[in-house]
DNA sequence: ACCTATTTATAAAT
DNA sequence: TATTTATAAATAGGT
């Protein structure tokens, strides 16, 4: 129906193809509405062109779902149950998955080890051993952390305080030019800046 | 496009409305192939006649699930019900869980301990212990029963050999009349059952 | 189900 | 992309 006859077979020319698209899609789309109102058909047309673009045209009696749903039912054909259960597969996999390591848990827990073997209880051991010790090690390690931060706190203190005596001797001696307390608090306030330690490792007072 | 024209609303006639709906349906199935094959667009189309019957047509390169899967992302419009939504959600809370769970069970054996704070170590350190205080309590209980059975084996034993012995003595008397050896060996298949030792807990052995 | 006059859809040109 | 037009295709009504 047109000018030349053409041969059902892909137009290989991209806008013309794009160009038949457009004109077959109105009348198919037309010809749905038609059938629907005519005969009153339920109908459900969705086309895509190859560029992705979607058209679709659903009888105004009824919905896609219950469309679908109607198929579902006459076709036998399982139409999202597929999906369906591809997500129950994986649930049941990671349910699975979460079980034993719920298991493991309790194990390590000292929960549930009735019904366990000398090897399985032996192993158990060890990992907890393990584990014990990396995180000994672990708090170990913090506790030098802590310590050299102390000891520098102290040797700081030390010398704030070996400061301050020296500055009260020199004070002393002019006591009475100025006022002995004035002075103390003014040293106060500026030595701890010029002394602050710095932790070797920064933002460990956050983790402590 | 027939000897008269049509107006497009709903046949009265019920064989007429039955004979256009078969002709048109025909037509539109085939115009649904056609627009498939010459723009390489894919299509789905479902048609039910009034009387409940279905027809299909669905693109060659595709399927039906496809085709409503690519509806479901264009139109936004939900085709998969609660149901699958449910699932869904279960799934994400459950592998959220599953996340949790593994990053414990790290803990536990020693891995990724690096960023805890004192307190998160303190009780991991705690956690562990109580874990294994657990194993090895019933490690020791499991040896005390190893220990009692052990003993009652022992002293079973004791009391086939000096049984065997008294035999021995009994049988050296009688020495002349039968075999010694042959009587030894009768006894052996005898005795293990008479004087047979119940394991204090049944199945003992198994988990040993 | 087939026939065919007529309407409708559309291929190619613009 | 829209309109035009010649032609192919679809189909209404009759058989």
């Amino acid at each position: 129906m047109g000018r030349g006859k053409i041969e059902i077979k892909r137009i290989e020319h991209s806008s013309n193809r794009q160009v038949t698209y457009s004109k077959r899609r109105n009348g198919i789309l037309k010809k749905a509405k038609e059938i629907s109102v005519l005969c009153d058909a339920k109908v459900s047309l969705v086309i895509f062109a190859s560029s992705g673009k979607m058209h679709e045209y659903c009888s105004p009696s009824t919905t896609l779902v219950d469309i679908l749903d109607k198929y579902h039912k006459q076709s036998g054909k399982r139409l999202w149950d597929a999906k369906h259960e591809n997500l129950s597969n994986e649930l049941d996999r990671i349910k699975k998955e979460n079980d034993s390591m719920q298991i493991e848990l309790r194990h390590l827990k000292g929960e549930d080890i009735t019904s366990l073997h000398h090897k399985e209880l032996m192993a158990l051991e060890e990992a907890l051993e393990n584990g014990l010790s990396g995180i000994r090690e672990k708090q170990m390690e913090v506790f030098k952390m802590m310590k050299k931060n102390e000891k520098m706190l102290e040797d700081e203190n030390k010398h704030l305080n070996f400061m301050l005596h020296q500055q009260g001797m020199t004070m002393e001696s002019r006591e009475m030019e100025n006022g002995y307390h004035q002075r103390v608090r003014d040293y106060q306030h500026q030595m701890p800046f010029a002394f602050h330690v710095q932790p070797i490792q920064p933002n460990l007072q956050d983790r402590i």
